[in-house]
RNA sequence: CGCGGGGUGGAGCAGUCUGGUAGCUCGUCAGGCUCAUAACCUGAAGGUCGCACGUUCAAAUCGUGUCCCCGCAA
């Protein structure tokens, strides 16, 4: 069997590597271009790049999805399956049509519910009890095609989404591999998606992570642990991006402060009045510092009962 | 060479502009008070101020270089 892997990052790296352990035929692997990346914007290759170099599989860049000569290499692999997961681009029709039987995608959510590209992140930010992996046939539209398997992941209450990523990364490779082994034996049924239960995840961007005190304090702390590692929940201290990375509903009560404001601080960490109920902060990032405690944080700031987050 | 902030006893910070005895909050240790305590009182230990070179009578502080950490941006 031949299989072509498209994908990039580290959950999509993670996939791949069980494919290989099963040694299931992967002929090539595309990945994204290099681009610069992080503090002096050095050029990085993807983890998926690293582990189809470290294997000893052709890795395809192409900066043009429908250039010809793409298009041409691809169809000259004669390829049974298409294997897509965190490409990070759509996948014109004239590519996902090439393979013998179809292209598929692993998605992580249940579908339809969460389409889009941060799944993992809307599930815990809206305080879901549970999720789960989707592998579906790929259409053109989004996250829409026939679902081929799936199975739920239930998410523990503290659960960040960085811990939730980290369990689907375990419990993926294991369900696409089955998978795999189903399809290329011809086992396997597509299911459509119930069109009236779609909801969608959208890319995160830095805006998603600003607190708005006014919010109830759970849906805060949902959102301190939907955010991590990115882009993070965070407020201002005078003027200052505090990053709040870890964060429980307080035992305290909001009445009397106004929504941001300061209730009390003790060795626990600081209580933010939020709306109608207090936000206990346990873990910040003050910008230009590093990752402290909120304890530790007071020891170092003025942060008294009054003074307002932002 | 994308932009910017920072490295000061064990922790978090001030002091740097306007060079001249090392400061604050907490922790640690000893003693005291207390039925007791994470509370309170008294005392103590603990720092070549990231590293190197330079300027100076004198450098945490000014200049140059270097290593490490972080925010923005992607």
């Amino acid at each position: 069997m031949k299989i072509v892997f498209f994908g990039s990052d580290d959950f999509a790296a993670c996939h791949l590597e069980a494919l290989l352990s099963a040694k299931e035929g992967i002929i090539c692997c595309v990945c994204p271009v290099d681009k610069a990346v992080g503090r002096g914007m050095r050029k990085a290759s993807s983890p998926v790049k690293e582990i189809a170099v470290k294997n000893g599989i052709d890795v395809l860049q192409p900066l043009d999805l429908m250039d010809r000569g793409f298009l041409e290499k691809l169809e000259a692999f004669e390829a049974d399956l298409f294997i897509v997961i965190a490409y990070g681009k759509i996948l014109p029709k004239e590519v996902l049509t090439i393979p013998r039987i179809f292209s598929i995608n692993v998605h992580a959510s249940l579908l339809p519910k969460y389409r889009g590209a941060a799944p993992i992140n809307w599930a815990v930010i809206n305080g879901e009890e549970s999720t789960g992996i989707t592998i579906i046939k790929i259409n053109e539209k989004m996250d829409a095609g026939e679902i081929v398997s799936s199975c739920i992941v239930p998410i523990s209450r503290g659960d960040t989404s960085y811990q939730l990523r980290e369990k689907m990364k375990s419990i993926g490779p294991q369900l696409l591999k089955g998978t795999v082994q189903a399809i290329l034996a011809g086992k396997y049924k597509l299911t459509s998606q119930d069109e009236s239960k779609v909801s969608f995840a959208p890319k995160l961007t830095k805006e998603n992570g600003k607190i708005d005190w006014n919010n109830q304090a759970e849906a805060i702390c949902n959102k301190v642990r939907g955010l991590l590692p990115w882009p993070s929940a965070y407020t201002f201290y005078r003027g200052k991006m505090l990053k709040i990375l870890r964060a429980d509903v307080s035992a305290f009560m909001a009445q009397g402060h106004k929504p941001g404001e300061v209730v009390s601080t003790d060795k626990k960490g600081v209580n933010i009045a939020a709306k109608g109920s207090v936000v206990l902060i346990k873990e910040v990032h003050l910008q230009d510092g590093k990752q402290i405690s909120a304890f530790d944080f007071t020891l170092g700031h003025e942060l008294n009962p009054g003074e307002r987050l932002e």
